[in-house]
DNA sequence: CATGTAAACGGAACGCGCTCCGCTTAGGAT
DNA sequence: ATCCTAAGCGGAGCGCGTTCCGTTTACATG
């Protein structure tokens, strides 16, 4: 609960110019300090001073460490996504390399959809009103989709249906399947399962 | 640029306890102060203050008549997307009803990316912060889909299918094909087509 | 026309995200 | 040890969406 997201050791090959020891502290101390009051009263009931009061800083350092509300929330998901994203590229196979592409398709969802569901409101706040994030994790995601797409449906566009699958797995959209339209976490499991099946070409290699 | 939505010609039939005089006078000064805003500036540099002072009325008006920021922007929308609603139901081919079931989801696509491509801004603003409508017009567009899925890809689940698609033409994804992914409208359109095409078993009847 | 009342009104006030800017300080250079 | 400066700091302040509530008003009723 406390080594949340630490960014660098001392300092990163001469790159970026230093981080000042105070500023890591801070970094540090607001991230703790969020972690416990999202964790405590889940994030909608936490305001930016909030965090700021909580973390003995003020409102101007919180900003300059994460740019906006939705910054601080994706450094909040960091390590959750991160592990995924580590399964994805190099862990055991379904998820990782290994298997048919189709398969590890299905395994994208249903392992995505386990992340989304533990994380839904952290996850709505980090994505920025109105618009998407381009630089986020989801850039990973539809390479990743895409890759698989292009090997297991090769007669689509590959990069549109990987957004367009993805964007059936974004938080808010989730959240009405779930909430608004009250389907089962197994219903979407099985529909996204179902549609790429569709795509690849049937469950075995039939149809 | 008057007449956009007038609600009840005098009274409803009884159900609703009738409305005020004054209360549908301010709700045109409203409307019509708005679009003329909206037009002028577009929405995203149009408070609602500004709609507020520019139609004589209190913000608490403003607020009782349409709930919120989003309200506002759905009845500014209101007329546009009642043709294309009406144009689903009862219009021409291949639009309307009349020929085979994944034709008319080619053209619903193609329809409604226009829709979406002229009034964008607007229907980001319509779309709730983090959460998604209910009683918008989505539902209509996700039974509507759902019925053209049923007949043209039996084999998967048509309610989740339609969700999926319809997620790919939410106005925040959209934006974010365009402008973030700097995809052109025919791409988009393409997409959709190629996408809709390999549920229903291809273009023609093949593969 | 007089009266009662539910609906509508307006704008002050609130909460919150975010910015701005004058002051402080870490830490390399001398 | 001292100095210099860029990075960091904090919190007052702003804009805006939304709510609250005391006042006003349309209109049904008698």
């Amino acid at each position: 609960m406390m080594e949340a997201v630490l960014e660098l050791p001392q300092f990163d090959s001469g790159q970026t110019p230093h981080e000042r020891a105070d500023a890591a502290r801070n970094r540090l101390r607001i991230l703790a300090a969020a972690t416990e009051l999202v964790e405590a009263r889940g994030i909608e009931h936490v305001s930016m001073d909030d965090v700021a009061r909580a973390a003995c800083v003020g409102t101007g350092t919180l900003y300059r460490r994460f740019g906006d509300r939705a910054g601080l929330a994706l450094a909040l998901l960091d390590q959750h996504t991160r592990e995924f994203q580590d399964a994805l590229i190099s862990g055991p196979p379904p998820l990782g390399p290994g298997v048919a592409a189709a398969e590890r398709l299905r395994a994208f969802g249903e392992g995505y959809l386990d992340l989304v569901e533990r994380h839904v409101e952290l996850l709505v706040v980090a994505e920025p009103p109105g618009r998407i994030v381009d630089g986020g994790p989801y850039s990973l995601y539809a390479t990743h989709l895409a890759l698989l797409l292009r090997e297991a449906a090769p007669q689509i566009d590959a990069e549109f249906t990987a957004q367009a699958l993805l964007a059936m797995l974004r938080p808010a959209q989730h959240l009405y399947s779930r909430r608004g339209l009250g389907w089962s976490l197994e219903r979407v499991r099985a529909g996204w399962c179902g549609l790429v099946d569709s795509l690849s070409g049937g469950p075995g290699e039939n149809r």
